[in-house]
DNA sequence: ACAAAAGTGTTGTTACTACACCCATGG
DNA sequence: CCATGGGTGTAGTAACAACACTTTTGT
């Protein structure tokens, strides 16, 4: 017998990371926290933590997240993938799953001293695989905005049709035509006027309606986009 | 000190498992093995089995599968998702990874005794949650063969259109025009014709030309199917 | 009046489906 | 020569992008 504990060797450690989004000023932005210990000590890295015992990974990022963010701002949680190479944690055997959440542009929760939200185009450098996970978990959003309605996640309960360009431009990393973007939405049914308008501002021009996404769950609008049955 | 050894009880189980699927005679199927021993003795599982120290979730599942079917025969791996019900497994603390395994059509590897190819939309009574990452598979393999060229998966190395079509149907679940089918691939740069044409059966007809897949590697054909960017 | 911002109307394009029709082969 | 299966031609359609134009406000 080893004199090392049993179970040491042969089960890893496991973790949940989480890659949660905002669109911050019109940039889209990822929540990282500086290591302050070694290994990678003063790098920048996924808030998240260890699986604990009688818990889903589900439940643990969002227990991990409650110490950086304040969890009912997430408006959208979703597994990305697990990592599992055995020297991505050079000191110890631990895979994790990686989880992608988004926060509307309207909260602007309070997070830690050690905690900040970085522009996710031009990242820091990073801790062990964490800057191949934030683009992972941007290219999924990036995916999802064009046949879900994910959007609701990244914007406000309501917005006009300039702010909501805003947010599609910043997530997707080109321009957008509010013209468009309404027609698409609309005829998808994802959208709905409020009635309401915004007042113009100090500049002048003609007032904003006013929508809503119509559900703050993620539907898929378009599932088939090609090949679909035939009628 | 605890007498228990230590970590066992902080350290979940890791498993890795495969949703390994085939066309058989136009029969979407799916790789399942009859459990032996409890728990749910009899029920129909999932291969694979316990990720073992250095190697990563994705050598572990090559590894597991190498038992039940010859591995070169698999086309396609890749990650669905991760489970981590802490009940899932009633004996023990447990997560698994699963991946989802393409072989094509005209392979027809030796498989054991205790193993068999289910139709995916007639499961038997599976183990755990296994019946729900078989769907989870199917839906996964569903959307991209609208997007993607991972057709080339479930397809034999050349291939009549018709044959094509067959393996289509089978995996989408409804009927597939052969003609249309081919003006897709085609347009996307999917399909090559190889100049070779298969001699019609006895019962006549035109012979069809034998087209291939142009790689053999999974493609995005279409990645902004909407919401493009402007030119 | 005029600049600014929002909204509408319209055209063109692409990527499909559907279906009629034509082609090549075996019996 | 005709049934059988493969292939092509063409029309119709849905979902877009692009852009000119109209509407409504503040100064």
């Amino acid at each position: 017998m080893s004199l090392k504990p049993a179970g040491e060797s042969t089960r890893p450690l496991h973790a949940a990371l989480a890659v949660v989004l905002q669109v911050r000023e019109d940039v889209l932005s990822v929540l990282l926290w500086r290591r302050a210990l070694p290994p990678d000590e003063g790098a920048w890295a996924l808030p998240g933590g260890r699986l604990s015992p009688g818990e889903t990974l589900a439940e643990s990022i969002r227990r991990h997240l409650e110490m950086k963010v304040d969890v009912r701002e997430l408006a959208h949680l979703e597994q990305l993938e697990t990592l599992s190479e055995p020297r991505r944690n050079p000191h110890t055997w631990e895979l994790a799953t990686a989880y992608l959440g988004l926060v509307p542009s309207d909260a602007d929760p309070d997070i830690p001293d050690d905690t900040r939200w970085q522009p996710v185009d031009e990242l820091p450098p990073t801790a062990f695989d964490h800057g191949a996970i934030v683009l992972a978990g941007r290219d999924r959003l990036r995916g999802k905005l064009s046949y879900t309605t994910i959007g609701f996640a990244l914007a406000p309960e309501t917005f006009t049709l300039a702010e909501l360009r805003d947010i599609y431009a910043a997530a997707l990393g080109h321009d957008v035509s509010a013209t468009n973007l309404k027609r698409v939405l609309l005829r998808r049914g994802a959208l709905a006027a409020t009635g309401e308008r915004r007042i113009s501002g100090s500049a002048g021009g003609r007032p904003a309606q006013v929508f809503r996404y119509r559900s703050r769950r993620l539907e898929i609008t378009d599932p088939f986009a090609a090949l679909r049955p035939p009628t």
